[in-house]
DNA sequence: GCTAACCTTTCCCATCGTTGGAAGGTCAAG
DNA sequence: CTTGACCTTCCAACGATGGGAAAGGTTAGC
């Protein structure tokens, strides 16, 4: 099986399973005489493994964890729940993060009028903040200000 | 005042200044004889707000668009207001696909013993995806892939 | 067998916001 | 004058992904 026929199967691309493999994420595919990379369909399934976790929000780093309690048939269920369950404190960690940001935001657009008028309250609160409605700390912050993707 | 009295009495790093300066989002710092950059209170003043729209989640291009208003003493409130309503739209479709996310991890941690046992229903469902409480779509699902910071 | 279309390979570059370091110049206190 | 804290520029890295070039492999139709 061609890297491109894995890709479509397993719903990473192809750039991406080359990329896991450079990382060490998963291992080195095997070659055909061609130097094509030939895949399995055990391999396939690996990779519908990744693809499914990078959905839930996992990162590589710990997609990492979670492939090696995988192929680690005396792995402890246990192990598993606990990774998860880290992730979700993290996953609402971010949302908690991510909902007070819009409750400020939201405080500031009932506030402004939204006519014509020069003077906006949004801008005013950006500059001197007002109820210290603050965000969290600036290390935690660091947490919230995720990357916008255009 | 040095850059790093600037920085700490904004809170912006100040490679995190150089960078702002170097991509023109904040205009080139007046220099001193010996070479060393000059701020002025007002200067201070744009990094706050620069510093407080990074915390409320803002993108730094969306932050241009805010300073250009910020600037421009005949601009209109609603403009300003429309900025802040997209995105805290913004915000609340990322709200939502971690909710998602959260929702299915937690569905599949409270089906897990966590026991001794190797057979694990978390991993078994990162296997092949049970409910098809599938995370939304591969498109939208890549606004829900967040980076994680270590 | 030839050609066109498509696939794969490796390699390099860009993104976004931020941090780190190296090599060297400046300043203020001792 | 020396020392240490600061500043300068430049270069590289992170994580995950996409884009593209140049070169070679595979396959279908003629």
């Amino acid at each position: 099986m061609n890297i491109g026929q894995a890709s479509k199967a397993s719903g990473v691309s192809a750039k991406m399973i080359r990329y896991y493999e450079q990382t060490g994420l998963i291992p080195k595919a095997d070659r055909k005489d061609s130097g094509y990379r030939d895949y399995s369909p055990s391999d396939v399934h690996m990779l519908r493994f990744i693809r499914r976790a990078r959905d839930l929000g996992f990162s590589v780093a710990e997609i990492n964890d979670l492939l090696s309690l995988w192929r680690d048939t005396s792995r402890q269920s246990a192990d598993v729940k606990r990774i998860a369950q880290a992730h979700i404190a993290q996953l609402q960690e971010r949302i908690e993060n991510l909902e007070q940001m819009a409750a400020t935001l939201s405080t500031l657009v009932d506030c402004c009028a939204g006519d014509d008028r020069p003077d906006c309250p949004i801008l005013a609160d950006l500059e001197e903040p007002s109820g210290e409605q603050e965000v969290p700390s600036p290390a935690t912050a660091g947490t919230g200000r995720l990357r916008h993707r255009p």
